[in-house]
DNA sequence: AATGAAATCCCAACGTG
DNA sequence: CACGTTGGGATTTCATT
């Protein structure tokens, strides 16, 4: 079920931009109220809305939880090194931060470090056991550093949608 | 809208922890299909969620949308390390990094480095001219690390909301 | 807290430019 | 081919028991 990664480059005009501006910071705003905030009939709002959904623009309508009201009070954000970077390696540790909830965000990057992890843990004694699991006891770990916040200055998931961008301008002519 | 930390020691039971694995995953679910499946009624769910909301506990409700799609496709890690940690100097990098939509995410963290950053952009070309701004050509900023992502293994806002937790065995008798 | 009615919203079909 | 209008069905919401 995974490897669903269908990327038919779908062309999104200005109508499908502004949508996306407001489902992103609320997605159960009305389809009349999006109508007329982008002048449009709200048949059409549905019909983009379930465009987008089926092309996979959309992901997901989710609802956003607190931490703190979990009692999720503790933030970490880790860099992992592996000790080598050969697939089999790589993709048993993708697939062991894929499949530990408390792993909210994880990136496979450059620079040497091989991932960045954001978790989100209930107390630091639930931390504490899994930073043993995952990483110090974990054969393929070379080493880790943890980052702990002291401030969620930014937090969520919003992706930035641009307020129209006909042409990448991606000349360099200077 | 900014500065709503109102911290009400919320209760959640059983029922709204069920509540919210749900809608985290698709606030969309009928309240019918809610009801039956954590054995309440409709009514339920509804003064449920509405009370959640009220108190804080759903952030909002949001649709999540695929970077590709946008074109986004340069995700980046950014640890960046001020020269000083000055009141004054770290609420100015926080305002800009806030003020800044490329910014998904941002962290103000221990051990040395002072902000982690999660950054997605519509290309290099802008990626630079964005790192140019925030981290080259400000004073404050000593030195910063940019880690790009070549993977985005996991992704998202979602918190895990625990199955439940009776007593959490947090007592360190200090 | 459960039940029922009213309002609202979502969704499909039709017609038009 | 995409938009706008109309109508039916479902869901949310409010008032009552």
């Amino acid at each position: 079920m995974p490897g669903k990664r269908a990327s038919p480059p779908f062309v999104l005009d200005r109508y499908d931009r502004a949508i996306l501006r407001l489902v992103q910071q609320d997605n159960k705003t009305p389809q009349r109220v999006i109508a007329e905030a982008v002048a449009l009939s709200t048949a059409a709002i549905q019909r983009r809305i379930a465009a987008m959904e089926a092309a996979g623009v959309i992901v997901a309508n989710v609802a956003l939880v607190d931490p703190e009201a979990l009692s999720a009070t503790i933030t970490s954000i880790v860099e992992v090194h592996l000790h080598d970077e050969r697939a089999a390696t790589v993709d048993a540790a993708k697939a062991l931060f894929r499949g530990t909830p408390e792993v909210q965000q994880c990136y496979y990057v450059t620079g040497g470090t091989s991932f960045v992890l954001v978790i989100v843990a209930s107390d630091m004694r639930t931390y504490e056991r899994l930073t043993r699991r995952l990483f110090a006891e974990n054969e393929a770990v070379k080493s880790y550093r943890s980052l702990v916040a002291l401030d969620r200055v930014k937090t969520g998931a919003a992706v930035t949608v641009p307020e129209e961008r006909p042409s990448p301008p991606d000349q360099f002519t200077t």
